[in-house]
DNA sequence: CGTGCTCTTAACAACATCATAACAACTGTA
DNA sequence: TACAGTTGTTATGATGTTGTTAAGAGCACG
């Protein structure tokens, strides 16, 4: 997964993205204003910047017209901004998204740029399981295990949003299609699939009236 | 691997095919206008040129006209320009691609052209099988086997990605072209002939609802 | 204008998948 | 504990996907 920085000086939502996205496994630091975004580039390498527009010291478009390495770049904006969001897109921004925003789809936009810019990592590992996003293969001790389509949307779908509990609607949003209109018990019989096939029982946890959740241990 | 040039004036994509061909191997040189092309060209022997058409001060048709080297050129055209493609090809370049492309077509095209140019010598072995793909042979257990062009051109596809899981549409624009409109379902009889060929029923795995894939070794 | 080769398409057989239903086991709550 | 609601588990047929074969369209070559 990336090392991202996130530029953002509204302190509880700066927070709140640092923790969702280390829960889906990046790493991140956080910074309040446009000058502490080159302070930080003196001492790590990053893979993604999330920058907030409106922001004391120096703004986002300040930022990126003086960055010198050449990184993919996030930005947020305020509801409604349109003229921001084309500026943006001009000077090299990879993508935007307005505020309030959902961490489901910031996370999908983030996955979307850093593939676009061949940074993620296209494998997943927890114990003896190894999920080959590219490949379209998982395995099991480094057996090949046998997954079927739907199974395999939907592992994707947990491994993306680890952490993160997940209704049945939502899945199947992710998994089958926003329009999908079937039962949602059908979820239940692939989740069973998967546990069984991966010795997952504990690891997909159950969470109950609501969904399902990939626990994996991460440190905030 | 080869030393590239790349001439395109949009920064974000002129660095986004450095960085991408600079992960497989390749070394980079990046210009963003035309006549930047002959100031590098004083400095270094590049092995293949990457050419957008569109950009300020020479534009790519007046690029290769006036080049006096004989070096393969690639060029980058917008969606839908036809005849830019046909004028392209008229005047020597030796390939193609279309804005917005992907990495993996790209990168299969730079390979194609610098093998036809006789700059890399490729193998591939897997068992009892060798192609070697300079040569557009195929041989088992050292006996030379009957390819068709279009098999071949599907196995190299093939091999240049494998493990990896290539749908239909994919395997068609990299071994057909890009504007192939047929059915997808050729694929099928070419996978089907080709694993008899070459007894490869398991090597070439069918990723049921997607495509295939070519199955090396076991991953962890 | 044939001949031989390659590629595409169509047609059908073989196969895999998935939603659903039906019932068992479990969970939270009064 | 009893209950109502929720989730686990299993089996099955309809549906869609792939394997396989063969016919013929298209093409290059003489």
């Amino acid at each position: 997964m990336a090392h991202i920085l996130i530029a953002e000086d509204e302190k509880p939502i700066n927070t709140l993205i640092r923790k969702n996205l280390m829960l889906v496994g990046h790493t991140c630091v956080s910074v309040f204003d446009g000058e502490a975004v080159f302070d930080e580039f003196e001492k790590h390498r990053f893979d993604l910047i999330l920058l907030d527009i409106m922001m004391p010291k120096l703004d986002g478009f300040s930022v990126i017209t003086k960055l010198q390495e050449d990184i993919p770049v996030i930005f947020i904006t305020a509801r409604g901004a349109v003229q921001d969001r084309v500026h943006g897109l001009k000077l090299g921004a990879d993508d935007y998204i307005v505020k309030p925003f959902d961490m489901l789809e910031l996370g999908a936009r983030i996955d979307s740029v850093l593939r676009r810019a061949g940074k993620v990592a296209q494998r997943f590992s927890l114990g003896d399981v190894t999920v080959d996003l590219s490949g379209r293969q998982v395995f099991r001790d480094g057996v090949p295990q046998e997954f079927t389509p739907q199974e395999f949307l939907l592992i994707e779908a947990l491994i993306q949003n680890r952490n993160i509990a997940l209704s049945r609607d939502k899945l199947l949003d992710i998994a089958w299609g926003f329009d999908y209109g079937g039962d949602t018990r059908t979820v239940d019989v692939h989740i069973h699939n998967i546990r069984k096939k991966l010795g997952w029982e504990a690891v997909i946890k159950t969470v109950y009236k609501l969904g399902y959740r990939l626990e994996v241990e991460v440190q905030l």
